[in-house]
RNA sequence: GGGCGAUUAGCUUAGUUGGCCUAAAGCACCUGCCUUACAAGCAGGGGAUCGCUGGUUCGAGUCCAGCAUCGCCCA
């Protein structure tokens, strides 16, 4: 027998490489059948990171649907893959090579490329093989990188067609520049964040000796690329000085006083000191104005040869002295606190400098119009779809796109100088001479793609584009793509620009967004706060299917989860009840000595709808095998029929939410299925069942259909377990994950069950009593239950069930008469409880207990009445609404009578 | 400054078409129980003027307007 099987309390240890190493080599993550097919491309996370917690969140939704839609026949795919990670590869790179006293630049971009290479063969295998840990079911075979050859291909092919196409330009602009990282970088990798400065006023003389003017600045050290100063040309005080020239302190020249509407009389001093190529509100003043653009800064953001005798100094020191310096000669003019928005670079934190520069741009205007509509036409839908307004917003106001990076590691730019004749050259192949002149003198461009570049192409390069046909054609477009909505503009609207833009149809139906993983106080997990756990220490201590379930339980559809690591324990303890509840069952089942023939699992289906035909039927639709236990399908017990048909209820719960895409209430329903039907239920009352030599059969054979179809339910969320326990069931054949998934249409023994949904009702009313009127635990007592002549009859048959589920000695059943007493008394709606107690009941306070609850009633009854007195009620509401409205009052007022009664009964 | 979202029990949230809402769940808390699957458990309990103010309606947690507070994105 399994080790497992002896153990007081379940481990993953062994289990999920076990499982997953066979699911692997069976070849089971492949796509299979002939379904109509289920696609999603994996969110490629960067190749030489670690996985983090918004990755197991992320890939946990990823493989719920996959499993799912495998388990109902779909022909699924899910293609993992890496991307190289442009500017966070690169810095690792060279921070390397400087610990070992190597320049990048002395090294050379060949050698450099090199070591990259080296390090990302290093750490490709960790990544994998903690998505490997997770669970996920990839089809590792079609793994695909963003720099390996086929993307590379796909890259250059998507530049040229885009290059010939003339969408692509290049032009001097004014970029975020880093001065740190030496690159461009893109609007969205700008993080803007608050900061106390001060606004400085300077006075610049008027060149004619009429006196000076006064700008105001949070950027003193940029004057030297002054080339103008701007007043709004509807500012009454200052429209006068238009055309003036002013003297720039600190140096010998003179520019212009201009108009301009930039300038705000409102703010500041009314005068604006204009400097084109180091801001870029500025710049598009310059263009209005065709002002000269001086920069005053290297590609580091010291000040250079214009800066005159600040020349050499860092942008924050010359500002310190230029300040200094204006003061001592009398042109400053005092400071006020201003609070402004800075912006850095969000993988260096480095203060990004604008900063004058040729780049490569895409024009996106023309991208961006199918795959606005397509969002707005509900071609592809957003979950949630308040993110429709984001996307469009965005999309109706979007910039072009600075593509070009100036880095090594990346795909570098396809376009060639001709170093005689000074042609560009665009071509996926390095051309052998110049187009125009023949020369063979011919040089790289040096710069490289932004990584979103290559990322963009994700729905089809994967799939093998521009070279591959049979995966394209008939797994694109792909099904669903879930991630984070931080990448909504990022990566998503480009995905889908890209899309359009090169297959000419969307590259997904639904776009997933998931919640960003926080700590325990609500704040974003991240390195530098050192405030996120290490996911597979989380997944070494608790298991696999701990973390993925608590994730899923956790976090409500679309929003932020909170996450410590005791909200693990809840998965972890519930994969402790599942294989507690199996151990139970299956060692009477063990008992039974039943040898159940395995089953085949090609005929073996999981439609619920067949329990109404018996247990035995269910276990041939179940397993594809014939059912070992006689069952007597006519005369099945209570509660039976109640669990199958919560079961089947859960079913359709579970299918309904995945359906819809809300995992976590597809989860509960699930749990609550487990945990509180089954275990708490059934599980308890079956167990005089399960100790009778001849009733054991049935009853564990039951139950052993109950887990059967629970582990299926839970395999999308909790891989390993249900596969585990799966394997142990009789009758059980192959992989839990190849099977099918249940399904239902509908109850079974619907009248049946309200019966026992009857019991359960009575139970905890005498349960309640119980501890309300402090009986011990130990005293098994009896209760009379009184009802109606009709109730009565059936009643009858549950009176030992009820008594087994409340531990008492004995449960009657009367009609009508006296109220016995002393009793404590409780009400399962139409009957009334008793619980005698000789001796034990304490009038005072089940007088007390009883007025309160009469109290609850009376108010009930009082809203009741003032509605239906209320002729605008009953006129406009309808029927259904009044009907229930009635039949709600007459049973509160017969509550309330009985009790009323009751108390009467302590007074006499 | 522009936009989006949130506000329900101590905490995290559910509440989908206005009426089975007499507002649900988990965690936390209190009480009892080591009952031969499980203390990583079971049974029971307390705890909410649904952010505020108006409006629409026979009826509002739900729809509308304004306000307040918080969060996110963009400029």
């Amino acid at each position: 027998m399994n080790d497992l099987r002896q153990a007081a309390q379940y481990t993953s240890n062994g289990i999920e490489e076990k499982w997953y190493k066979e699911w692997e080599e069976s070849g089971y993550f492949a796509p299979d059948g002939d379904g109509e097919p289920f696609v999603i491309t994996l969110p490629p996370p960067n190749v030489t990171g670690v996985l983090h917690m918004g990755h197991c969140l992320s890939n946990s939704i990823q493989d719920v649907l996959i499993r799912w839609m495998r388990m109902r026949g779909r022909e699924t795919l899910w293609i993992p893959g890496t991307d190289h990670a442009s500017i966070a590869t690169e810095q690792i790179v060279s921070k390397q090579l400087r610990a070992e006293g190597i320049d990048k630049h002395e090294l050379g971009r060949e050698k450099f490329l090199d070591k990259a290479w080296e390090w990302k063969e290093h750490t490709h295998g960790v990544i994998t093989n903690q998505l490997r840990r997770l669970g996920c079911s990839l089809d590792w075979s079609r793994e695909a990188f963003t720099m390996d050859q086929q993307r590379s291909d796909a890259v250059s092919k998507a530049f040229t067609d885009l290059f010939e196409r003339g969408l692509i330009y290049r032009d001097l602009y004014l970029v975020n520049w880093c001065p740190h990282c030496l690159t461009a970088i893109s609007d969205d990798e700008v993080e803007h964040k608050e900061k106390e400065s001060k606004l400085w006023r300077i006075n610049y003389p008027l060149v004619d000796g009429s006196g000076h003017i006064t700008v105001a600045t949070t950027r003193p050290e940029t004057m030297f690329g002054d080339t103008a100063v701007a007043v709004n040309p509807d500012d009454p005080e200052r429209k006068h000085l238009i055309g003036k020239m002013v003297k720039l302190p600190l140096t010998t020249r003179e520019i212009p006083i201009i108009a301009d509407y930039h300038a705000d009389p409102e703010k500041g001093t009314g005068f604006v000191k204009i400097t084109p190529a180091h801001d870029p509100n500025d710049f598009e003043v310059g263009r209005r104005n065709d002002l000269e653009r001086v920069i005053c800064m290297d590609e580091r953001a010291v000040m250079n040869d214009n800066a005159g005798k600040y020349s050499g100094m860092d942008r924050f020191a010359c500002r310190k002295a230029v300040l200094a310096d204006l003061e001592s000669e009398g042109f400053y003019d005092g400071d006020e606190k201003n609070i402004n928005q800075v912006g850095h670079h969000d993988r260096c934190h480095t203060i990004i400098e604008p900063y004058l520069s040729r780049q490569w741009f895409l024009k996106m205007d023309e991208l961006a119009a199918p795959a606005v509509s397509a969002v707005q036409d509900g071609t592809i839908k957003l979950h949630p779809e308040r993110w429709v307004g984001v996307y469009d917003n965005w999309m109706g106001g979007i910039r072009d796109w600075c593509i070009s990076r100036q880095l090594w590691w990346g795909h570098r730019i396809p376009v060639w100088y001709c170093q005689e004749c000074g042609q560009e050259i665009c071509g996926s192949e390095e051309p052998s001479a110049c187009s125009k002149c023949n020369s063979t003198d011919l040089q790289q461009d040096n710069d490289v793609l932004d990584t979103w570049f290559s990322s963009w192409l994700w729905t089809f390069s994967p799939l093998g584009w521009p070279n591959g046909a049979e995966d394209l054609k008939k797994y694109h477009p792909t099904s669903v793509l879930v991630t984070g909505p931080d990448i909504i503009f990022f990566w998503v609207a480009r995905m889908i620009m890209a899309s359009y833009g090169f297959m000419n149809e969307e590259p997904f139906r639904e776009v997933l967004f998931h919640g960003i993983v926080r700590d325990g106080d609500g704040r974003k997990m991240s390195k530098s706060l050192g405030n996120s756990p290490d996911p597979i220490e989380l997944i070494d201590k608790y298991g696999s299917d701990a973390l993925r379930c608590s994730l899923m339980m956790l976090t409500p559809t679309g929003q932020d989860v909170m996450f410590s690591e005791d909200a693990i324990e809840v998965g972890r303890n519930f994969c402790n009840k599942v294989f507690q509840a199996t151990k139970l069952v299956l060692n009477y089942w063990d008992q039974t000595g039943i040898d159940a023939p395995k089953g085949d699992s090609s005929s073996a289906n999981a439609q619920l709808s067949v329990a109404a035909d018996g247990p035995a039927a269910l276990w041939r639709e179940t397993f594809g095998v014939d059912s070992p236990v006689e069952f007597d399908a006519e005369n099945m017990e209570l509660e039976d029929c109640w669990i199958l048909n919560r079961l089947a209820e859960t079913t359709d719960q579970v299918n309904e939410n995945l359906e819809k895409r809300r995992l976590n209430d597809a989860l509960y329903s699930a749990y609550n299925f487990f945990r509180h039907d089954l275990c708490d239920w059934y599980l308890e009352l079956i167990k005089p069942r399960l100790r009778d030599d001849d009733l054991r059969p049935a009853a564990s054979g039951v139950a052993v259909l109950c887990l059967a179809h629970s582990y299926k339910l839970l395999h999308p969320f909790m891989p390993f377990i249900t596969e585990e326990l799966w394997s142990w069931l009789p009758s059980a054949e192959g992989s839990i994950m190849t099977s099918s998934f249940p399904v239902s249409n509908g109850t079974v023994y619907k009248e049946r069950a309200n019966r026992f949904d009857r019991v359960k009702e009575i139970v905890t009313v005498i349960r309640n009593l119980r501890s309300e009127l402090d009986v011990p635990p130990g005293l098994r007592g009896s209760a009379i239950l009184r009802a109606d002549r009709a109730e009565t009859e059936s009643l009858a048959q549950d009176l030992e069930r009820i008594a087994f589920l409340s531990k008492l000695e004995d449960v009657s059943v009367v009609v009508g008469g006296e109220d016995p007493s002393p009793a404590g008394v409780g009400l399962a709606g139409k009957i009334d409880v008793f619980l005698p107690m000789e001796g034990l009941v304490d009038v005072e306070k089940e007088k007390e207990r009883l007025t309160k609850e009469l109290g609850k009633l009376e108010g009930f009854i009082s809203g009741s009445r003032k509605k239906l007195d209320n002729e605008n009620f009953t006129s406009r509401a309808p029927e259904q609404v009044i009907d229930r409205e009635k039949k709600q009052l007459k049973d509160n007022e017969d509550k309330a009578d009985a009790i009323r009664q009751l108390i009467a009964s302590f007074d006499s």
